[in-house]
RNA sequence: GCGGACGUGGCGAAAUUGGUAGACGCACGGGACUUAAAAUCCCUCGCCCUAUGGGUGUGCGGGUUCGAGUCCCGCCGUCCGCACCA
């Protein structure tokens, strides 16, 4: 008996693939399209374990679906620019094209390698000129409809990566890839108007029924959606203060303004007085995290000015500024109501300012409040005048209506998320195309003219952007008036590149971004697949580009990805030397440090990464093991949103499996007979195995699969088993595709399983002519019944009345009670 | 603090949505084959006990039910996201 040779096998099936262009999508299939989609992958140098777990779900459902009688668009590509090509050109003095275009082959015949379903065909590079020329052609139509704009802000900015970063892409008050403390600089910014899409955008994620709650929740947060009440406040110096507030009910309960250190108010009054300065100092200088956040204690400063009670012109309360309101959300002002928001209950505890009750708190409705805490739940409107009975909403609707009347306010709706600000002032990236020119101001280079291509011959030994310092680049006719022009040297967020990859993949015509009729051939995606880490920068980007084409007219696509994946992070143990010094796997062995003999410690099993050194590279592996039984391993054991523990023993398993199948097929015999219950086995998995993978559960397709491979290396020789192992093949195919081709081709079938028919079944297989019946007493099991389908309750009743542990246990004793549930189980209650 | 996910053997996990808990895999142990090893095959495998049986068992404490991993109430713990959001 032969062994399954993936080193052989592999090589040849990937090359008829490709000889044969298998996967390719064809646009004018009269099939029914179904468009699958990974991530596509950063080119970083080498692909990891987190790659082949992500395109091994893509393509196992992809190459299922193509069974399924579907024609299947499941393409790959390059988010290629980015900022460690940059960082490679500076450390290792290559260019950041060479660079990444030399990573891109080498990834590309690593996943060649895994035998993915792709459609190369359609392969892009966001870096070449091709695509982002076409990004550019984007851009001008959106600058061209009012969605893009340029003004002067106060922007995040990286000190280590030398460049601007969107609000999406700090965290705790650090650049998302440096980790350097952010800091506040003011430049003149392309920004695209998300925000004229936060409503669409929220509204949207209704509707998306096949993506994880989980993502559609943080995007909801991230748009963060509030209504309520922009109102004035009249002040005693003779000017006015903005504010919002989604409590205008609580309006009768206020005994502070606060505004933000950097607000109007503020830097007027550090004008005049020298302690304001000291205090707004004091504000700028308090972290951002979440740990200092929450120890960090209100702190004001009483500006000395008052302000007029809307309702009440003889009501005054003090203006403060403070070191908790945020200039960037609402107005960068607020009204304080000690006794309905714990944040003013702290500060107004803390001034010694009054605390007013104005909404009952059950039957507590007394205007003093001496509660521990301040009360935000739902209740009656009480001290407060024409309000007073009201519940809290139609509180709130009367003081708008009021405030509209009046003429000093209006309701509104302010959102948390910001327009995304777009600007790079980076090399490798897409050139915004955009002349400046002093007398025409911004001017958008021509289509004509388009791509602007990168320059290649840029220096990168000192720090800041190549393209701002080149000699000749930058310095253009104005397309407007031919007079002397600079080029903008900002370049655009790769964020951009990908927000809209997936529509080119559909479509990719030399002349244009895409055509749309063929997009929409193939749009939305109608499974997309990657980490959770893209749960709001890049599907929320991504959704925004699109709606924003819709809006133009050019797509009539609203939501890009109609199904969401987001899989789990593929973990290993890790290891520590004695000397507390993290060790590679391939340091250890047998609980020893192999270069000193001295034993290791585990720590816990964590996401692979390079610091901790518990990587495992994916290449080797396939070396040893081939392609089949890594991608085996990828789909066991764990379902696939949660983590996957590598482990040696894991790989091994997998390979043994592979083997164990090819054994199947390399000793199939061809026997007489039907064996009804492989029969059945088989069309329960065939049925099964579909479900599962439709449902991504590839973890479970895999149990079932291993069922099946156990039920017929039990069986007889019959027509049955050799009929149930020629379908193994094909059931295993979108697993372990290259040993089902091989295995296929010894059966002398013709064509590939590639393109074979998922298997089909009499679907009366399914149902079971024996159920197996729990025998309970008291709820206890006692026995079990092995009786026909559908058998008559007191059939069923009698055997389990006659079972000799029933008579034991009741021991003479008529049961008061007996359930019987048909097909399942008796219980007779004592 | 707010929001979300989760908690089942030594480990990864399953359980048709209230009906036989632990399918399937990994590991461990025993055996067969072999001069030996590898490969392969067979058996055992939640825990406890007086073992062809019985008790107990799905983070903890209650509850509903003939019956709870699943439903309800109250806790504890882990992970993830957001956060002075007005």
């Amino acid at each position: 008996m032969s062994r399954f040779n993936p080193l052989k096998a592999d090589a040849h099936w990937q090359r008829i693939w490709d000889e044969s262009q298998t996967f390719a999508a064809r646009d004018d299939s009269p099939k029914p399209k179904s468009y699958v989609l990974e991530m596509f992958p950063y080119p970083s140098g080498r692909i990891h374990m987190g790659h082949v777990r992500n395109y091994t779900m893509g393509d196992v459902l992809a190459r299922y679906r193509r069974m399924k009688g579907m024609e299947v668009l499941h393409p790959m590509g390059w988010d290629a620019f980015g900022m460690p090509a940059e960082n490679a050109a500076m450390e290792k003095h290559v260019h950041p094209g060479g660079w990444t275009r030399q990573n891109i082959a080498t990834m590309k015949a690593q996943l060649k390698r895994l035998g993915f379903a792709l459609d190369w065909s359609r392969e892009i590079a966001t870096c070449e000129p091709d695509y982002y020329g076409q990004e550019q052609a984007l851009f001008l139509d959106m600058l061209a409809a009012g969605l893009v704009y340029r003004r002067e802000s106060a922007v995040n900015w990286d000190p280590v990566d030398m460049t601007v970063l969107a609000n999406e892409q700090v965290i705790d008050g650090r650049g998302w890839r440096s980790g350097a403390l952010v800091e506040k600089r003011k430049l003149n910014q392309w920004f695209l108007k998300i925000t004229q899409f936060a409503d669409e955008l929220l509204e949207g994620l209704k509707g998306l029924d096949h993506w994880p709650d989980k993502v559609r929740v943080m995007q909801e947060n991230w748009i963060g959606k509030s209504q309520g009440l922009q109102f004035a406040w009249s002040l005693s110096d003779g000017g006015s203060v903005e504010v919002f507030s989604t409590r205008p009910d609580t309006i009768f309960g206020a005994s502070f303004i606060a505004v933000a250190a950097d607000h109007p108010i503020a830097q007027a009054a550090a004008a005049r007085d020298p302690d304001a300065v000291k205090f707004i100092e004091l504000c700028k200088q308090g972290g951002t995290t979440a740990a200092e956040l929450e120890t960090q204690e209100k702190l004001g400063y009483d500006t000395g000015i008052t302000a007029t009670h809307p309702f009440d012109p003889a009501w005054k309360i003090p203006v403060y500024i403070a070191n908790f309101v945020l200039m960037e959300y609402g107005t960068g002002a607020v009204f304080g109501v000690p006794a309905h928001d714990q944040r003013d209950f702290e500060f107004a505890t803390k001034y010694h300012l009054p605390i007013r009750r104005v909404v009952s708190d059950g039957d507590k409705t007394d205007p003093d409040f001496v509660d521990a805490e301040a009360y935000s739940g739902p209740g009656t409107i009480v001290n407060s005048h024409f309000l007073d009975g009201m519940d809290v909403e139609d509180a709130k609707r009367e003081v708008i209506i009021r405030a509209e009347a009046g003429g000093w306010g209006k309701g509104t709706t302010v959102y948390r998320l910001r327009d995304w600000g777009v600007s790079r002032q980076r090399y490798w990236g897409t050139p915004i195309p955009i002349v400046h020119c002093d007398q025409c101001g911004a001017v958008p280079v021509p289509r004509d003219q388009l791509p602007v291509v990168l320059p290649e011959d840029v220096a990168f030994d000192i720090p800041g952007n190549p393209l701002d310092r080149h000699p000749t680049w930058k310095h253009v006719d104005c397309p407007s008036c031919g007079g002397k022009a600079v080029r903008e040297t900002d370049t655009l967020d790769t964020f951009a590149d990908s927000s809209w990859y997936f529509i080119r993949f559909a479509s990719q015509p030399k002349d244009k971004p895409f055509d749309r009729a063929m997009a929409e051939q193939w749009l939305p995606v109608g499974q997309y697949i990657g980490g959770v880490e893209h749960a709001i920068l890049h599907l929320l980007y991504a959704r925004f580009w699109t709606r924003a084409l819709k809006h133009i007219g050019m797509l009539d696509i609203a939501e890009p990805f109609a199904g969401l994946f987001t899989q789990g992070m593929v973990t290993h143990e890790t290891y520590k030397s004695v000397e507390g010094k993290w060790l590679s796997p391939d340091d250890v062995r047998d609980g020893k440090e192999i270069a000193t003999g001295q034993p290791i410690t585990v720590g816990r099993t964590e996401k692979m990464s390079k610091s901790k050194k518990n990587t495992i590279d994916p290449e080797p592996i396939v070396d040893q093991y081939g392609a089949d039984a890594t991608r085996w391993f990828m789909l066991s054991d764990s379902p696939p949103e949660r983590d996957l523990a590598w482990s040696e023993a894991g790989i091994e398993g997998s390979w043994r499996f592979v083997q164990r199948l090819w054994r199947l097929v390399d000793g199939i015999e061809e026997g007489e007979g039907n064996d009804v219950a492989l029969d059945r086995k088989l069309a329960q998995t065939i049925a099964g195995v579909a479900v599962d993978i439709e449902a991504l559960q590839f973890n479970k397709a895999v149990a079932k699969l291993y069922e099946l491979v156990n039920a017929i290396e039990k069986a007889k020789p019959s027509a049955s088993r050799s009929n149930a192992i020629r379908t193994l093949v094909r059931l295993v195919s979108p697993m372990t595709p290259h040993l089902a081709e091989e295995a296929w081709a010894a059966m002398g079938e013709s064509g590939l399983v590639a393109n074979a028919d998922w298997p089909s079944y009499d679907p009366a297989l399914l149902v079971e002519d024996e159920v197996t019946i729990a025998v309970q007493v008291n709820g206890k099991l006692r026995d079990t019944l092995v009786m026909p389908k559908g058998s008559d309750k007191a059939v069923v009743e009698a055997a389990a009345r006659a079972n000799p542990n029933v008579l034991r246990i009741l021991d003479g004793a008529e049961p008061k009670k007996v359930i019987v549930v048909p097909d399942r189980l008796v219980n007779l209650v004592a």
